[in-house]
Parts: C-alpha cells; structure tokens; sequence
DNA sequence: TTACAATACATCGTCGATCTATGTATAGGC
DNA sequence: GCCTATACATAGATCGACGATGTATTGTAA
C-alpha cells in the first residue's frame, strides 16, 4: 500500500536529497516537492512546512542561491547550488554511505547483498 | 579522524541497531554500547542518556524482556528479544533497507555500485 | 461564471528522539 | 587509597520534521 517514510527516517538525509535535486538542475520549491515524491513512489511527501524552511536554511548557509522568476507565467522562486553546495553535497553523501554501511554491517548483511570494495568506517 | 555520526543520522535506525545486537545473544546496556561502538569503528558513541532511556522504550512497547542478574559479579541488567520484536526488526529491517535504496537512486548513485536486483519503492 | 483542484510560496507552534549533565554504586589496577 | 572502567538511571535542553493555517494565481470542468 505504500505506507509514507517516519519522519525519522528523513532526518539526516534530507538536506542530502534536497542538494542531490538542485545540483542536476535548477529547481524551485514545488518541482523539488513533486521529483522526491515521484522519484520514491510516493514515500517521500515532504510537506510544504518542511520544504521551504529547509530551502530557507540551505540558502542561508550558501549552499544554493534563490532568484524569483516569473516569466514563465508562474511566480516561482528558482534555487541553483553553488560551490560551497556542491562541496557539501559530496561531503555528506560520502558520510551518508558510510554510515549506511556501518548500519548494514550491524544487521548482519540479512537480506541484502554485501557491496564488495565499498569503504567503509575510517 | 573518525568523526562522530551526527544525531540526525542515528533517528531512525538506532532502534533497528540496538534490536539487530540484542537479536544475535542476551545483552545488558553497556554491552550494547561497546559493540555498537566497536562495530562502526567509534562512530557511533552512544551516551548512556541515549541508551538506557531506549531500551526502557523498547522493552515497553514488549519488543525486548529484562531480567538482573548478578550471579558474575556484576549486576547487570540482561535483555533478550521477543517474538514481537523479532517480527519488528525484521519489519524495520525491509522498511531502511528500502528507504536507503531510495536515497541511493536520488544520489544518482554516484559513488556507490548499484545493487541489482533488490527490491525497491513499493 | 462559478466552483474546485492544482500550483506556488510562507510562517508558527507542536512533538519527540537524541543528547548533555548529573547522580549513584561497584570492580579492578596501580 | 585513588583513579579508571564498568553499570545503570533520570531530568532537562535542543533541534528538526511536521500539522495547521494563510495567501494568491492558474487551469478546468460543470
């Protein structure tokens, strides 16, 4: 049936998602709502309470960059990642793995293949 | 330098974590703490304001029983898992190793392989 | 033309899981 | 005897996702 993700489950790699999203291109509030929803089958629904204070938070630390745009007849508010975004898109993605990996190594690989090659830890 | 994983990363998988190692054999509190330690190469520090208050949880919600014991010199307080949390962590188990497959195909999978075969979204 | 749904952005207060700080007590090594 | 490691516990702070709510425009079907 296609139960939502816990909330739980988000934090921590939210932000990376987010990041991932407008670094292939630019991309405005709603599109990003629309792609993470879509791209999980629907597990990730990110409510506007969630997303755009994110977006907020993430422009604030100057990982993306806003400019309002209306010239396609739609008011929209169009992100773009910058440098110091990127760097941290692949900071995090690499911890994120790491992490992961370390999760998979404590369940004891059960029911999923191990990634040979993959670091892991240090 | 073996950074610490960041508390966000944890919520929603520790948990899982802690029902995988009490899964395996009997374990007290502090047993739990040093293999989760060990295990992601001191990565994941659990302070004991974390765990104990956690295991309280999960022992009330009947997903793992309790029982002291000191007859090795040591009073220890000694959890076991049940059958109802047996079904969860395997329940939880499908539900992160799903989530993550998500993550991962957000990310583009760029840095990891792709698994082939495992089950994803619905 | 009038509803209604979808699009598009925003803020505020709540909730809950992890953490910091603090406390108690015993065992073992130097 | 002193300090560290072991072993458990609770109280309060913190912080991020979420629900509720608000505004406005566009597209569409009755």
């Amino acid at each position: 049936m296609t139960a939502r993700f816990q909330r739980d489950l988000l934090r921590g790699s939210l932000d990376l998602m987010i990041l991932s999203v407008v670094s292939r291109e630019s991309q405005y509030g709603y599109s990003i709502q629309k792609q993470l929803n879509l791209a999980t089958n629907g597990q990730v629904a990110l409510p506007a309470g969630t997303l755009y204070p994110l977006l907020h938070k993430l422009e604030s630390q100057n990982l993306i960059r806003s400019r309002w745009d209306d010239s396609t007849g739609r008011r929209r508010k169009w992100y773009d990642i910058t440098a110091k975004g990127r760097k941290a898109l692949n900071q995090r993605t690499s911890v994120w793995q790491n992490y992961v990996a370390c999760v998979a190594d404590l369940l004891g690989d059960l029911g999923g293949p191990v990634i040979a090659g993959q670091q892991r830890n240090s």
